[in-house]
RNA sequence: CGGGGUGUGGCUCAGCUUGGCUAGAGCGCUUGGUUCGGGACCAAGAGGUCGCAGGUUCAAAUCCUGUCACCCCGACCA
């Protein structure tokens, strides 16, 4: 391509709107403009790198025996009304009526596809031996989001990869899962991500059936720990402790028990500040209802509970904080003044708490607080689980030192869907025996753009972008210094041409501008491989080559120039290719 | 949906508090010339109903009311 025959419009200065560094150097390269909040227009360099991430996930997804289909955007709404999941996306499913002749169609705009690709399942699939399959598409989503944000990375249509199986035995979808995780990992390699897998919140199925695959990232917006000898990663909801039980014993520094005056002062901040603890000293007195039946969950005060965790301590369906009344019954006080010392139901308590010697916490009274509280004396403890949110500093699980947090950006997910769908859409196979069962699902998601977007947020330099061979826009810019000189055009266009024959990806900077404009726009761009004919290394008989990164450009003779394009490419390609695991 | 912020040529912004004359600057764009290895210089131009609507006033970018859009923080995110 040539530069005067596309459209890149670069920018030089930062659009105000923009803070994000991908948002901005996406907007400044010419990759993407916005047309409104959540909606972008992929231009010509934007796409063509969309382009060639979904080419790399179309050849992994076959790879790994994924067919690919394609199905619409417009879907009935009388599918997710089947599935109920109407009322479970709510206003993040956008749909509306349109009129056809005297009756009026009631549509959605698809935010995913499981209900349609069960339904169309359910009609053309209905035995054993048919199974397991596996289809998948790219195509375009839409999810009505409350409210956009960094740049490309949070829209309301986005596109995405997502594939489905469906299997007969759990053993099938476990095969399916497998090979689908490993094609993700090669595809995220690929695109040259820097990418965890970890661990998510498993649904249905349970035990090792969800995994995201999280690009670290300052502007992430999810949370994400990690061991630091990295045996260990998981989403901040699922991420386990390796914390140790504690001993339960009063502790020989035990102070009295007293009682003191806390009006108004219901929250953790409100009462330490007060009785000027830290909030390490309080205990945390949260009254939930397992499956409507009163618990009290003692965390020690700086820490959060995670919901998951205390469902699954207590071996309960459902957990959700207790309400005013309830609150009032087993404390005999209004919320914010619970406390375990004579709480009137079950306690169940985080392993931390046994240690918070001489603790602060609320009285069961109205505007009161004890303080002395200590385990065993005061309140009795048979046990302690793990019951929060992990936190920077804990011991991982897997005993390979300690969790570290951070940011990331979810481009992935895999997940074991279990019979969701084909039940509620009638998705069965006859077995071997004639018996009839629901097909056991899997889904697996990649966002597309937010390959790119998490690539441009994590990848660039104060000059631009900086892209790997495979996923950059074009692969090698040539430059000409000055475009109205014969000889130097006729060699650019001579390079631009022989390069274009041997399969390179290459863009031809034809303008008539000044070096220092193009070299900058090719900096901010970041194109891998720049090749620059004219001035004085062209009356030498040189030209000069230089990847982005490199700080000094190489001089090679005319004549070696493509070839010696050619022979760092392949170098280079090799290179990124061995990053990819088998 | 709660809180905060911003809307002035394509981009970045000044002007608004304290109403006043023809609405400015830099970058970009057009034309001509000089230049030509890291976003050149000179000259001449084009381009703006100051987000929109209503109101106050002799007079509104500026004050008031409403409205729309965008950005940020939070809530939400199969």
């Amino acid at each position: 391509m040539r530069w005067s025959k596309t459209l890149i419009p670069t920018m030089r200065e930062v659009p105000s709107d923009a803070e994000i560094p991908s948002h901005q150097l996406m907007l400044r390269a010419g990759l993407v403009r916005q047309l409104m909040a959540g909606a972008y227009t992929y231009l010509p360099l934007g796409w063509k790198s969309i382009r060639k991430v979904e080419a790399i996930v179309r050849e992994e997804m076959n790879r790994a025996g994924a067919v690919e289909l394609f199905m619409p955007a417009l879907h009935p709404i009388d599918l997710y009304e089947r599935t109920g999941r109407k009322a479970a996306f709510g206003n993040v499913l956008i749909n509306f009526q349109v009129q056809r002749g005297d009756r009026k169609v009631h549509l959605a705009l698809g935010p995913t596809h499981e209900e349609v690709i069960t339904d169309l399942i359910a009609r053309h699939l209905n035995s054993w031996r048919q199974l397991p399959l596996c289809l998948y598409q790219i195509q375009t989503k839409f999810r009505n989001e409350e409210r956009p944000r960094f740049g490309v990375l949070r829209t309301s249509e986005f596109i995405m990869k997502d594939a489905y199986s469906f299997s007969a035995s759990l053993e099938q979808l476990d095969a399916v899962y497998q090979q689908m995780y490993h094609a993700y990992c090669r595809i995220f390699s690929r695109c040259g991500l820097n990418y965890l897998a970890v661990e998510a919140e498993s649904g249905p199925i349970g035990g090792d059936a969800s995994h995201e695959f999280m690009v670290p990232a300052n502007n992430g917006e999810d949370s994400v720990v990690r061991s630091t000898g990295g045996a260990y990663a998981a989403n901040l909801e699922r991420a386990e402790t390796g914390r140790q039980p504690p001993p339960i014993q009063t502790s020989p520094h035990a102070t009295a028990l007293q009682q003191v005056a806390t009006p108004n002062a219901t929250s953790i901040e409100q009462v330490s500040r007060l009785l000027k603890c830290s909030p390490s000293q309080m205990l945390k007195t949260l009254i939930y209802l397992a499956d409507s039946k009163p618990v009290a969950v003692l965390l020690r005060g700086d820490h959060v509970a995670n919901e998951a965790k205390i469902r699954r301590a207590l071996g309960a369906g459902t957990v959700e904080l207790a309400d005013e009344k309830t609150i009032r019954a087993v404390t005999g006080a209004p919320t914010g003044f619970a406390g375990p010392v004579g709480i009137q139901c079950p306690i169940i308590a985080d392993h931390d708490v046994p240690a918070v010697v001489n603790a602060v916490t609320g009285a069961n009274a109205a505007d009161m607080h004890l303080t002395g509280v200590n385990v065993g004396r005061d309140y009795a403890l048979a046990t302690t689980s793990d019951l929060r949110m992990a936190v920077a500093g804990d011991p991982s699980p897997r005993g390979d030192g300690t969790l570290e947090v951070v940011h990331g950006i979810e481009v992935g997910h895999v997940f074991k869907l279990g019979t969701k769908y084909s039940v509620a859409l009638n998705a069965e196979f006859l077995d071997e025996k004639e018996q009839r069962h629901p097909m056991i699902m899997g889904c697996y998601g990649i966002g597309v753009n937010r390959i790119v977007a998490s690539l441009a947020e994590t990848s660039f330099d104060e000059n631009g972008l900086i892209w790997p061979l495979s996923i950059a826009p074009y692969e090698v810019v040539v430059i000409p210094l000055n475009v109205a000189d014969p000889q130097v055009m006729s060699l650019a266009e001579r390079f631009y041409a022989e390069l274009q024959q041997a399969g390179v990806d290459v863009l031809l900077d034809d303008r008539d501008a000044r070096p220092g404009f193009k070299f900058k726009d090719s900096d901010l761009i970041g194109f891998p491989l720049r090749l620059v004919i004219g001035g004085k290394g062209l009356q030498e008989g040189l030209a000069e080559v230089k990847w982005r990164t490199a700080s000094e450009p190489e001089k090679v003779p005319i004549d070696a120039a493509v070839a010696a394009v050619l022979d760092r490419l392949t170098a280079r390609r090799a290179e990124e290719a061995r990053r990819v695991p088998e």
